[in-house]
DNA sequence: GTCATTGTGAACTGTGCAGTCCAGAATGCA
DNA sequence: TGCATTCTGGACTGCACAGTTCACAATGAC
């Protein structure tokens, strides 16, 4: 960590992110990070704290995507549209092989959740900022804030049920017809 | 497994599954198993055939039980609430401590994909026969089979999203009332 | 060319793991 | 009592892992 690196960074955080995404922090060997990022054993320590510290970048910088990828649906189409749109889009990823990797937080809230406690609540923290945007997307779309809110925390059900389901390897129309169903119901739920 | 014991396999069968339940099947490790069982390695060994076919045993026991929970329930009440009862009392668990373990069978989809396909696959499995038994209990409430179809994919979603969420140890409102609200929408749906 | 900075490869430590094996203790039956 | 069956503790193998260290190679500025 004091040691200035030469290689970037950034990029290979993001290589690491992938392996952590699609495999988890115990399965992701230090070799396999090692080979994905391009980097030494010596320069990881050097970047690096740890693998810890890695993850926890790791689980932040998708944390922070995530929200941006809601925040650019939500200026582009009303707000249910924006929610739908992520829940088919981004969550399901039908074309990108990452539809099938699920989500990192709940994965992580998953795998940690009694091994690592404090990994595991970093993750559910971050779900927690999500479904308050979710909340506030409901409210802008006219629901009051208590319906929001449990729009809000059923939605975020959902959500993780879609990660979970995602990586079941089911047709797809398993997939897109119960989120269909779902937004048909909330929309008349709203209105 | 040749050699015949002497030991209550059954009831060691049952505390092993207690661990895998709650700590996966990666974090538990063999001197957990052995100190739970009650048995020394070398009984486990002439008992079971591995640690992985040990495993196997108990994921099938955990999705019997919970198919014997649902048939239960859908004995003794009119077939929505057996859903909405199930998910409220046995998913839950408010009072017992198991409420916060999760489902094994998401637990291991999300564990074991892309590590041991094989173990995923099993629980995917168990979890395609309790949604087809959702799926006949709406069919019983009066939904049309393809709406059925359609509701008992969603329900698995929340299902799948509270084993999630239930392992984030957030107040229990936060479960209950996205249950509530999702059989809510599902009643006025199928009427 | 010189020199400091930065990255590499490989060896090494220590730990924890699953699975094997066996001598002997405990048990239970006749 | 004697004998066979069953279980135990512990030693052991072999492996994979995270993390450390260091001599040396590559790079780049001047």
């Amino acid at each position: 960590m004091a040691r200035p690196i030469g290689f970037d960074r950034s990029k290979a955080v993001n290589r690491a992110l992938v392996l952590f995404w699609r495999q988890g922090y115990q399965a992701t060997s230090l070799v396999d990070l090692l080979s994905a990022m391009g980097i030494s054993r010596s320069s990881f320590y050097a970047a690096f704290i740890d693998k810890r510290g890695l993850f926890i970048e790791c689980l932040d910088r998708f944390s922070g995507r995530t929200l941006e990828m809601l925040e650019r649906s939500r200026a582009e189409m009303p707000p249910v549209d924006a929610l739908q749109s992520f829940f088919e889009g981004n969550l399901l990823g039908a074309r990108s092989a990452k539809g099938h990797w699920g989500c990192m937080l709940v994965n992580t809230v998953l795998e940690m959740a009694g091994v690592d406690d404090e990994l595991a609540a970093r993750a559910s923290q971050h779900l927690g900022v999500i479904q308050r945007f979710f909340q506030a997307c409901l409210e802008d779309a006219g629901a009051t804030p208590s319906r929001a809110e449990d729009l809000a925390a059923m939605l975020m059900l959902v959500n993780e049920g879609i990660r979970v389901s995602s990586r079941r390897r089911l047709p797809d129309a398993q997939h897109m017809r119960p989120i269909a169903t779902t937004f048909q119901m909330i929309r008349s739920a709203i209105s």
